[in-house]
DNA sequence: CGGTTCATTGAAGCTCATCAAACCCCGTGG
DNA sequence: CCACGGGGTTTGATGAGCTTCAATGAACCG
């Protein structure tokens, strides 16, 4: 564990064990670090943008905006996640990225990542995987809009929030911080911020979370996990079928 | 084209040109065929699955169980699809997955498949471009349900599985033969079934589509897209930036 | 045939969106 | 220093869009 361990390297070692000319591998693969100011695009709908980041520091969010004006969120990026793998697997984004906060990232160029994954299958294999994990959590997302009532729903994902930062130490069970608006959590969970207001109002008179000042306060972790139903096995697998290099 | 296309071959090359070595490589990659009936489980959500199949013949749908009871259905899969593809990445199979109707499906060994990826690097990335793919429907799904009302939905619902019926042959833009219960298409939209009716009685009375006795009829398909906003641009990409093998 | 599954329609009511207005916090500039 | 403005939060009032319950009919099947 000599070779020095960047985010990108961070996150796919939670899937495989890699070895350390694998990490050397990855470490080369680093472009700059870029910075971005909340409210400018990184990635714009519609526009091909052969990039991939990893998040080393702020929050961002993945959208769909319809023609209608309205945008949904398919989720939300914390240090750590990927950012635009989609937009190198495909020619054009279907989607778009933005900051919540200020945000570092550092660039994969996508041409080095096509040539790793066909020379190393292994990280290849873990990138799947990586990409795997995001998509559980889209499903994941699609089962709440679809099937649980606003409260569930918002519960769930401050505790899906929850789970994750504490992944990457940047939470507890006690709380965390998080810089999402009511705005951006409507347009996550399909309703509008003024219903978030209501529903976040509601579970803070029955003591479950308080979410205040860019604040989330669990004061009771069990009991919002029994209100959502909240199943944490969609966040952490065993890691894939897939053996260590020798 | 001399080598015989498995299902599984002529959905890879829609992604990638496929030489005629990977030809045969994917031709010796298939398992036997096995038949399901409808309302028998093929992978029940929760129960490591290390198998993947290729749909050959007939419908399913991949789902996800809530403990209320009630079930999101995640995607529909059409002959030519993957299935069980996560449940091979994954120790355990996030989501159950169901014949509509009797389905024929050719298992491809979760062990073989693993080999292939690490030999066989073109064939890998060509798996996770599909894996894409079915992620791109998931993010469209999401989308509908989160900020798409239910005429909107069930539309576009009804012209994305058109739209992939006509890809593998199946359909036309007049209509295609569709074996989805109102139960079915309710608990993919979000929707009760009683309204998913309602909906389908609008779309039919306003002479946009009229879906009967397993029957999807196309009756104004430019006014259908209009409604839907429906953008095919994520089924069919370009293909993935890789080149073709010489 | 009686049983089951699916489609269809009506009636009643709940969940949530929409519109509107006030408020707070904070930064900016006169 | 205070007025102004803007983004975010909060609350009320109203009603649309959906769900739920209930009942009936059509199609199929052992």
């Amino acid at each position: 564990m000599n070779v020095q361990r960047s985010p990108f390297a961070r996150k796919l070692s939670t899937f495989i064990d890699l070895s350390e000319p694998e990490l050397s591998v990855l470490a080369s693969l680093h472009g700059r670090r870029k910075t971005y100011r909340a409210g400018t695009g990184m990635v714009h709908q519609g526009q091909p943008d052969q990039q991939a980041y990893v998040l080393a520091e702020g929050w961002a969010f993945s959208y769909r905006l319809l023609p209608g004006g309205s945008r949904q969120i398919v989720d939300f990026q914390i240090p750590g996640d990927f950012l635009g793998l989609r937009s190198i697997m495909f020619r054009s984004a279907g989607q778009g990225v933005e900051p919540v906060t200020r945000v570092q990232a550092s660039q994969v160029g996508a041409s080095n990542l096509k040539d790793v994954f066909e020379r190393n299958p292994r990280l290849g294999s873990a990138v799947l995987w990586a990409a795997s994990r995001d998509d559980a959590m889209v499903v994941e997302h699609l089962v709440g809009v679809g099937r649980r009532n606003a409260v569930e729903r918002t519960a769930h994902l401050l505790l899906e929030l929850g789970a994750r930062l504490t992944l990457v130490g940047l939470g507890t069970k006690a709380g965390y911080d998080c810089p999402l608006s009511q705005y951006l959590l409507a347009d996550a969970l399909g309703l509008s911020a003024v219903h978030v207001n209501r529903v976040l109002r509601d579970l803070r008179e029955e003591n479950l979370v308080t979410f205040r000042n860019g604040r989330v306060d669990l004061t009771n972790f069990n009991g919002l996990v029994a209100l959502a139903n909240f199943d944490r096995d969609y966040l952490d697998h065993e890691g894939p079928a897939t053996q260590k290099a020798h």
